[in-house]
RNA sequence: CGCGGGGUGGAGCAGUCUGGCAGCUCGUCGGGCUCAUAACCCGAAGGUCAGAGGUUCAAAUCCUCUCCCCGCAA
């Protein structure tokens, strides 16, 4: 099939990588424009316009969808479907109309729970046991059309962000060329969503990776995991910013929330709400992630200390 | 030119301000001792102090440039 193919981050770009191995052929792929990102805010191409350049496919990088001439310019590309992964854009009603078969989206839940942008974080901050893919055709509503295919996954007790999207990318990837199969053979059936169960995955804000001690142990726990590998959850020990990359939830302690109970080489043990956390992979502002051992060796932290 | 921290035996760090013996906590190797939850004692090996140039009697330390890593912000 002609696709036209628009997605931004790294999720989308597996489901790119598998369609062309199926042989589809990607006419043109859509992505955000370059943006100065990272240290000395360099201009960084997105990674799907890495990927799409990799394979040599032309790639369109509009402002925004709205634009008469951006529209023409997609007609022109002549693609008999609009897959779409982690845009990032509103699409118009113009351009979900703009190939005859339609636009589909992969997106990374179990619809209509966490429609939105952060489906991946909110299931894990929310404690989730399952998660999955969806894939749907695309109407003017934000994640709301019929769903063609879809696919839950489990999401395991050490399950990070990272190790989830990397799953949940695959399984998009593999799902998307299931469905545009389907399609050829009239095999698929729309199935519209529930009006039950309906959840928003509001975009992840910064301001949520600060560690609130107050809190129980478990929510902390989600917390580092779902900020893992980015933005890592923020604390401070004794002031200074430290990011929790990895703990586990032990038994209570009735210590004021924040205070280093224990300090060893399996972990630093920290007070919460209710409940305690062990950490046991951490990073210094100006350092790299380590192991709670390693992170000692360079980093005094006492029995009675304050995390806040 | 967005702001800032950093690169020192295999790991993590101190030392840099104020130039003057290469240091700490571990790991590794050898020995000893008890053989007791991560043991303890003794000893040893292992460093172009990121790289290049400069200043100096003398540079990890001061000056200039380059490479690499990271925190913040976006």
């Amino acid at each position: 099939m002609r696709v036209l193919f628009a997605g931004t981050p790294a999720f989308a770009v597996p489901a790119l990588e598998s369609l062309i191995e199926a042989g589809h052929r990607i006419e043109l792929v859509l992505t955000q424009p370059d943006r100065p990102a990272g240290r000395g805010l360099a201009m960084v191409p997105s990674a799907v316009k890495q990927a799409a350049v990799r394979h040599e496919i032309p790639v369109y990088q509009p402002a925004s969808l709205k634009d008469p001439a951006a529209q023409a310019r997609l007609r022109e590309a002549q693609g008999d479907l609009l897959v779409v992964a982690s845009y990032g854009l509103i699409l118009p009603q113009g351009v979900l109309d703009i190939a005859p078969r339609g636009a589909l989206n992969i997106h990374a839940s179990l619809l209509p729970r966490w429609r939105g942008a952060a489906p991946i974080q909110r299931a894990l901050l929310a404690g989730d046991p399952t998660t999955g893919i969806c894939i749907m055709q695309m109407d003017a509503g934000l994640d709301t059309g019929p769903v063609l295919l879809r696919e839950a996954i489990a999401i395991a007790p050490d399950e990070t962000a990272g190790t989830l999207h990397d799953k949940l990318a695959s399984l998009g990837a593999r799902l998307i060329v299931a469905v545009l199969d389907g399609l050829g053979r009239g095999a698929l059936q729309a199935v519209p969503q529930p009006a039950e169960g309906v959840t928003y995955a509001h975009k992840i804000d910064k301001a949520e990776a600060a560690v609130d001690w107050s809190r129980s142990a478990p929510e902390i726990d989600r917390q580092v995991r779902a900020f893992n590998p980015s933005p890592g959850a923020a604390a401070r020990l004794r002031g200074d910013p430290v990011k929790l990359w990895r703990a586990s939830v032990l038994e209570g302690s009735g210590a004021p929330p924040g205070t280093v109970l224990r300090v060893g080489r399996k972990g630093i043990d920290v007070a919460c709400g209710t409940g305690a956390v062990r950490l046991t992979e951490l990073q210094r502002a100006g350092g790299k992630r380590l192991p709670v051992d390693a992170f000692l060796r360079g980093c005094a932290v006492a029995v009675g200390d304050r995390f806040d």
